[in-house]
DNA sequence: GCGACAG
DNA sequence: ATCTTGTCGC
């Protein structure tokens, strides 16, 4: 008898029925689930997903994208679009957003071997940013690619690419601010799922080629954030960009 | 009680 | 996130 893990449906580990306390009490249990400790497969395939809003926000639109890690060539574009059922409300955007994504990544070809999210992993004020929230429920190994903080304090930052420091929240190590690029607004990283915060910060680095934002990261937002939200069927952009 | 507050 | 043209700089 193979033990498969269980995965429960969205429903009951994204729940919203405009109880905000309830929602963050969610939170705190899957909180309890999150792993930092680094259990990520050979990364062959490296996915990156981000979230935009069409028709004045009443509508949710996830794009994910699958890059392959040892290029960083993309390999597949999906997008997914869903009625949006909650307004933002800050330390709660997992809830607004990973319908959509869960989606958008049921859509891929292929399942990755890691995932890049845009917002918090464990830098949030129960510990549950987006990318640890879909790594929990996914069970996939994520890490989470902020462009500003939620939460926790930092000293100063090198302004050279690589350059970072720690970001600490309540006494304790929960991100990594990095300069991702030369005199470039540093990017805040944190552990997702199954990965630790020194790998984090180094996978992270490992996909910024010449651009701020990681690969995976960048190319998801491009399609999420279309205008006409409409993925080209091949190449377009396989070369540059 | 007064701010801060991912996208 | 989104509303929006041009513009400064490599």
């Amino acid at each position: 008898m193979t033990m498969d893990p269980i995965q429960p449906s969205d429903d009951e580990v994204l729940p919203w029925d405009g109880d905000v306390a309830h929602a963050r009490a969610v939170q705190s249990a899957l909180a309890g689930r999150v792993r930092i400790e680094d259990d990520y497969p050979a990364l062959r395939l490296i996915a990156g997903v981000d979230v935009g809003f069409e028709a004045d926000g009443t509508v949710t639109r996830a794009a994910a994208v699958l890059l392959d890690a040892r290029s960083l060539r993309l390999q597949a574009q999906v997008v997914a679009r869903l009625p949006t059922r909650m307004p933002y409300i800050p330390g709660l955007l997992s809830f607004r957003e990973l319908p959509a994504v869960r989606e958008a990544m049921r859509r891929l070809p292929q399942a990755p071997d890691l995932v890049f999210v845009d917002g918090q992993g464990i830098a949030h004020p129960r510990g549950l940013g987006i990318a640890a929230h879909l790594g929990v429920i996914s069970g996939l190994p994520t890490i989470g690619v902020a462009k500003s903080i939620l939460v926790g304090t930092h000293g100063p930052v090198g302004e050279r690419r690589g350059d970072r420091a720690e970001l600490r929240y309540r006494g304790k190590p929960i991100g990594i601010v990095l300069r991702s690029k030369d005199h470039i607004k540093p990017l805040i990283v944190s552990p997702g799922h199954r990965v630790s915060l020194a790998s984090a910060a180094e996978l992270v680095l490992a996909c910024c080629t010449r651009y701020k934002l990681p690969e995976p990261t960048r190319l998801a937002d491009r399609l999420a954030s279309r205008r006409d939200g409409v993925p080209p069927q091949q190449d377009e952009f396989d070369g540059m960009r």
